[in-house]
DNA sequence: GTCTATATTAAGATAGAC
DNA sequence: GTCTATCTTAATATAGAC
């Protein structure tokens, strides 16, 4: 084959959506190689650690890519409630509408690595307390903040799965729309 | 290896342990063949279509649990918000205070056949359904009772994927003491 | 109805040329 | 830094004895 070359974050944003849609133990190197246009042994010399390595990165990609997109939109200058509703925006983009699974439900199983389980744990801690400290600057004492911030995540996650399994975006979209009114005080 | 037989239903019940802990692709007929005590060809004589046949019996076997389990307590006579609490308590027990994941997230990633997709989306109408008559019975609107049959599967979906992220089952507690309020009217 | 044994294919992984 | 080629192991699947 003609020699290849990639971005690592074009890479990356190749895998993240094998294993959205395969799962971590459902996505080969030989998947991985078609879909990246290089070779297994190239994958090896830049991840040297092969896939469990690749889903490191990948996991690592996309807690970047949350604090590039949307945190800073909920942390930017503005009403709170406009606040929640663009991150609402951003992730309706980010989950295609629903029709994409959430990469820390899909890689969180608890066959996974230790790893794997600290990458998952630390992303999502981290969104909640995004969420989180929207909501206490909307008004809501700390406690209550971290509350709704961990329910809007929940309900999150939950109508992405619903969305999925009943192949259908309202439930995704309803929940999106409930955002503002969920983290911040009326 | 001395001859061994298991029932079909104890043998699903340990198929579906492995598939809820490594997902539909982690999980290999030699691994099954080890936690059922079966050998691999025995397992094709009773699952000739492999892998995948066993996934949708397992599937099936959790639908029936659902049925003959969960549904007869939501159509129990007596108060609709004793038996939203009496539901509770029973999915409690059957994700292990939520250590273990919901297989309908885990083998419904897209990847996955059309016909397991089929099993999750009626398996999934059924369970809907069954909070909906609860929530109709209890006064609400057909729409809202809908509505808020979805809302309390999406909130369980979700809190057993925080639970999981975060090692910590108190989102999934919280999310089962609300059932009773999310699925009746007060 | 389960076993042993084996065939076939694909997976993960590495060596060495360019 | 990517390639071709190959190794080793494990996966799916089947044949045939008991």
């Amino acid at each position: 084959m003609a020699r290849q070359t990639i971005s690592d974050s074009a890479l990356l944003d190749t895998a993240l959506d094998l294993f959205r849609t395969h799962g971590a133990e459902g996505v080969s190197l030989s998947q991985l190689s078609q879909a990246t246009g290089l070779e297994k042994a190239s994958l090896y010399y830049r991840f040297p650690g092969g896939k469990e390595e690749i889903i490191l990165a990948t996991l690592a990609s996309v807690g970047q890519w949350f604090e590039n997109q949307l945190f800073p939109a909920l942390r930017s200058p503005g009403p709170p409630r406009k606040r929640a509703a663009k991150a609402a925006e951003i992730l309706r983009a980010f989950y295609q509408d629903g029709a994409r699974s959430c990469v820390t439900d899909v890689l969180s199983l608890p066959g996974g690595s230790p790893q794997r389980h600290q990458a998952l744990q630390t992303a999502m801690e981290a969104w909640i307390a995004a969420f989180a400290a929207l909501a206490r600057e909307s008004g809501l004492p700390p406690a209550a903040a971290r509350q709704a911030a961990e329910e809007a995540v929940i309900r999150i996650e939950g109508s992405l799965v619903l969305s999925r399994v009943l192949a259908n975006p309202a439930p995704f979209h309803r929940t999106l729309k409930q955002l503002p009114d969920l983290l911040t005080t009326r």
